[in-house]
RNA sequence: GCCGGUGUGGCGGAAUUGGUAGACGCAGCGGAUUCAAAAUCCGCCGCUGGAAACAGUGUGUCGGUUCGAGUCCGACCACCGGCACCA
């Protein structure tokens, strides 16, 4: 072999032989154990970025991992393509949204091609395909049918000046990114999922699926399960014209006969009629129709109310407390009124001293007494206090009392409430999926037939900031004898909400799915970022059992494993500009100076010499431009390397931070082991392994061999810790490195045992360094490719040791370590222990109280005095 | 604001079930090789004291449980992800 690492050709080489061969392609045989093996599929951006690099070789390492042992692997590969930044892209260069998508992704897929990922491309699919779309506006038509879609009013971003909708992204402070315009509330018709009737069970199946604790946690918070008491107050209107009641939802109704205010939303009708005779009041509820819907920016806003001088009347003591509108109450959120407590919840204390109104505790503090509301509300639980017959009852027995109250006068009842919304599921936006819906001139809404499918989006347009072309394209809504068509389309979630199913059957253009879905789902393996850990994992839950529920799929889940990458991160550079802004440098163009220590101090930018700050550590950004370019470290190191180096800086769950000297060290790896085979390969060829005939240093070589074979395939295979992985191989071939340094390597034995441990290192990389994996298992003679090689077993009995090194502790702090027989008793190891110099002195003047013995691993001797 | 997470040497990280803190790599330092450099190889490398043996100290902060805590519990601080129209 060429005893030179030369990663291009190697790559090219091994490319061409996987290529050749289809060596990824996946078929369906029910003989063999299937591994459905995904990685989120990436919006077609433009080029890559590392986190897509990282993302896809974690799935390409467990992908070729199953292989090795044994599994029908299938990994595919498609684009999320639609969505806003192509109408983006289409505004600034002029450039049709489909163009420069179907450019991205040509660009993109050479890229992936040259990272050696093992992707069934034959089953590749754009989400802006029609041939992909054509299934969900099918699919959509039958939710309709099923009474799973409906459409109702909805709050939208809108900006006045370019008179358009914006996402929450596109409101900045308020305003509208492009015009500054102040952003308003608008109230527009939405077509919406009902995923609410699937709460429950989207709930309980969580415990169905092996994900991280931190998702399950995240989405059972989001569905928001709780059970509360949903009851009315009457309403005195101030001119005593006569008035209804509103409806409130509470999950404390403990706390019931402490409200001493109701608020309710600017959308309210209560105050809206309230505002008809109150210039004041209108123009506060205007007001509160201002800025972005967001719910972050409901939460962090500045909590305001005004008094409608209604007045509410208490159900129960029949006390009568002043209503509210409140800029922090939402329409569509539950009723669109709250009781307020302000003894017991924070929020309503800030309002109530804010305002004036009174605060009234009502709940005892864990002693029993009034608690302190002067600074603040108690908002823990505990018995009744100034509530009449309630008092003293704890949460549970106040909480059947009340409602049992309630109910006995008709003003309430128990009820169970989910804090997840309906999926709103319309976009006022040209590049998506058209909704497949048409209107009548007398108000119909009616769902297209099958026949009337697709609905095509329009290739030819042109995107300007203000609003949908659809809309002003009469030859796509106009439909002929007053009919129009709906011009919305489909959230991009939708598209990502079945794409893992499509990949089963890609091929098939007569149905959405076909039987080798249920062949190959659910997934085994989903592979993508944590920022996906709501709405993407739960739309597409939601959707899946959607699919079950009308027989396309026969799971319940899509996704039974879930890994969650991290971030990846890099050093950002910046020289503060004129106009108070920041010029950010690319990491390329800076050079760090370092002290002594080597911790960086200062940096300079290459191209003029002149100092630029550091700001710190921070995602791989555009914005930030601290984006490290995959393409140029594939061109320098090879795609090897670069896997590598993302494999190895950090496991996967957690952030990555880019270092060029860290990819190096990869290289210098590769390098290493390359030569250590060709020099290797240099000697005699190895004569048959002999167990028995082996010395004592040959047989330490091949435990750490097979020690090293144990703990990389639970790394890999159980704990996805890829890194302890690389790093346990990076042990042997030092060890490796060490005996045939030290000892007599040429001895036949030993040219066995260093033949077995190189033949290790080789398997145990190939997916995670597949090229050059591939041509090392070549030149160690192998006639069939590595990909098709066997997961190398570990002989146990090559694990045995005879002695083993004990630490010894006097009271937990170490004090000598000692050689011990694997078979010795307890009483031995103690009198060892005791007997070691060291230990004696510690014990001296000491009276020994206990010793601890953990075997085979220390000896802890508990003194005192 | 609410929900979820993270915090360990100069740096990335390891320590899997409460049992040797710092594996492996990077950077740095010293040496070998070289005319020289690159590359490569060998050694040292948490901090403080000490020639060394060794001792003290150390896993964001403060407190607790335990023979023993990076790991468990409580409070706090900092940073990161999500918050329903970014994907």
């Amino acid at each position: 072999m060429d005893a030179h690492y030369s990663p291009r050709d190697i790559e090219r080489d091994a490319q061409q032989y996987w290529d050749k061969n289809q060596c990824f392609k996946a078929v369906e045989d029910a003989n063999r154990e299937k591994f459905y093996c995904l990685s989120m599929f990436p919006y077609p951006s433009g080029k890559l970025h590392m986190g897509h690099v990282r993302n896809y070789t974690i799935g390409d390492v467990v992908s070729r991992f199953q292989r090795m042992q044994g599994k029908n692997v299938m990994q595919p590969m498609g684009w999320d393509a639609f969505g806003m930044p192509a109408e983006n892209a289409a505004i600034q260069n002029q450039v049709p949204p489909a163009e420069w998508t179907y450019q991205n992704i040509d660009y993109m897929r050479n890229q992936l091609k040259a990272l050696g990922f093992a992707y069934d491309w034959s089953r590749e699919f754009a989400t802006c395909d029609t041939s992909y779309y054509r299934w969900e506006q099918w699919f959509f038509t039958r939710l309709v049918e099923k009474g799973l879609v409906y459409k109702k009013m909805s709050t939208v971003n809108w900006d006045p000046v370019d008179q358009t909708v914006l996402a929450n992204e596109q409101v900045i402070e308020g305003r509208g990114w492009r015009s500054g315009a102040l952003v308003e509330r608008k109230e527009i018709p939405l077509w919406f999922l009902k995923i609410t009737d699937y709460a429950e069970e989207l709930l309980a199946d969580l415990d169905k699926v092996e994900w991280p604790e931190q998702v399950k946690t995240m989405q059972r918070n989001w569905i928001g399960k709780s059970r509360g008491v949903e009851l009315s107050f009457d309403i005195k209107a101030a001119d005593s014209t006569p008035s209804s009641a509103i409806s409130v939802y509470t999950t404390r109704p403990d706390t019931l006969m402490g409200v001493t205010y109701v608020a309710v939303a600017a959308g309210h009708p209560l105050a809206k009629q309230a505002a008809q005779a109150d210039a004041e009041l209108a123009a506060f509820c205007d007001e509160c129709a201002r800025g972005g819907t967001s719910e972050a920016a409901m939460a962090t806003m500045e909590k305001k109310g005004m008094p409608t001088g209604h007045k509410a009347v208490h159900p129960l003591s029949g006390e009568e407390v002043p209503v509210f509108v409140a800029n922090f109450v939402l329409m569509e959120y539950g009723t669109g009124a709250v009781m307020a407590v302000p003894g017991h919840d924070q929020r309503d204390w800030e309002f109530a001293t804010k305002y004036g109104l009174s605060i009234k505790a009502v709940i005892a503090d864990e002693k029993g007494n009034e608690p302190d509301i002067s600074q603040g509300a108690y908002a823990e639980y505990g018995p009744l206090i100034h509530s009449g017959e309630f008092d003293g009852l704890n949460f549970e027995q106040a909480f059947e009392a009340i409602a049992g109250a309630l109910k006995a006068l008709g003003k309430g009842e128990v009820k169970t409430n989910f804090r997840l919304r309906d999926w709103g599921v319309a976009r006022q936006r040209y590049w998506g999926a058209p909704i497949p819906v048409k209107y009548g001139p007398e108000g119909q809404t009616v769902p297209l037939t099958d026949a009337e499918l697709p609905v095509e989006l329009p290739m030819e347009v042109t995107v300007d900031a203000s609003g949908s072309p659809l809309k002003k394209m009469p030859e796509f809504s106009e439909l002929g004898d007053g009919w129009i068509r709906e011009t919305d389309t489909f959230d991009t979630f939708m598209e990502s909400s079945w794409y893992y199913a499509r990949f089963c059957c890609a091929d098939n253009h007569d149905a959405m799915l076909d039987e080798r879905a249920n062949y190959w789902l659910p997934v085994d393996l989903y592979i993508g970022g944590i920022e996906h850990a709501i709405l993407h994992l739960l739309y597409a839950r939601f959707f899946h059992k959607l699919m079950r529920d009308f027989g396309l799929v026969d799971s319940d889940e899509p996704f039974q494993q879930l890994l969650t990458q991290g971030m990846v991160i890099a050093e950002t550079y910046y020289r503060s500009t004129a106009n108070g802004g920041k010029q950010w440098f690319n990491p390329a163009d800076v050079e760090v100076k370092r002290d002594e220590k080597g911790r960086p101090v200062s940096a300079i930018l290459i191209g003029d010499g002149q100092p630029v700050e550091m700001g710190g550590i921070e995602k791989m950004s555009k914005s930030k431009n601290n984006g490290v370019d995959p393409q140029s470290m594939i061109d320098k190191f090879g795609a090897d390397t670069v896997r590598l180096f993302m494999m190895f800086a950090a496991p996967p769950e957690q952030s990555l931070e880019w270092s060029d000297s860290g990819v190096e060290g990869a290289h210098r790896f590769l390098k290493r082991l390359w030569r250590q085979v060709s020099e290797h390969l240099e000697a005699r060829e190895p004569v048959a392994l002999d167990i028995a005939a082996l010395d004592d240093d040959q047989k330490a070589l091949r435990r750490k061999t097979h020690e090293t074979l144990k703990k990389a395939g639970d790394d890999i295979g159980r704990r996805t810790t890829f890194n302890t992985a690389i790093a346990a191989v990076m042990e042997l071939s030092n060890a490796l490195g060490r005996f045939q340094n030290e000892g007599d390597a040429a001895n036949p034995q030993s040219l066995a045992i260093s033949r077995e441990a190189l033949e290790a290192c080789v398997l145990l990389l190939a997916p995670i360094t597949p090229h050059t994996c591939h041509a090392l298992w070549q030149a160690l003679g192998h006639s069939e490719p590595a990909i098709d090689a066997a997961w190398p077993a570990v002989d146990e009995a090559a694990l045995t040791r005879d002695t083993l090194e004990l630490v010894v502790q006097v009271n937990g702090k170490l004090r000598a370590r000692i050689e011990v027989p694997a078979d010795a008793d307890k009483a031995t190891v103690e009198d060892m222990a005791m007997s070691q110099e060291n230990v004696q002195r510690h014990l001296e003047g000491k009276t020994v109280r206990k010793v601890i013995v953990v075997p085979g691993k220390l000896v802890n001797i508990v003194v005192s005095g």
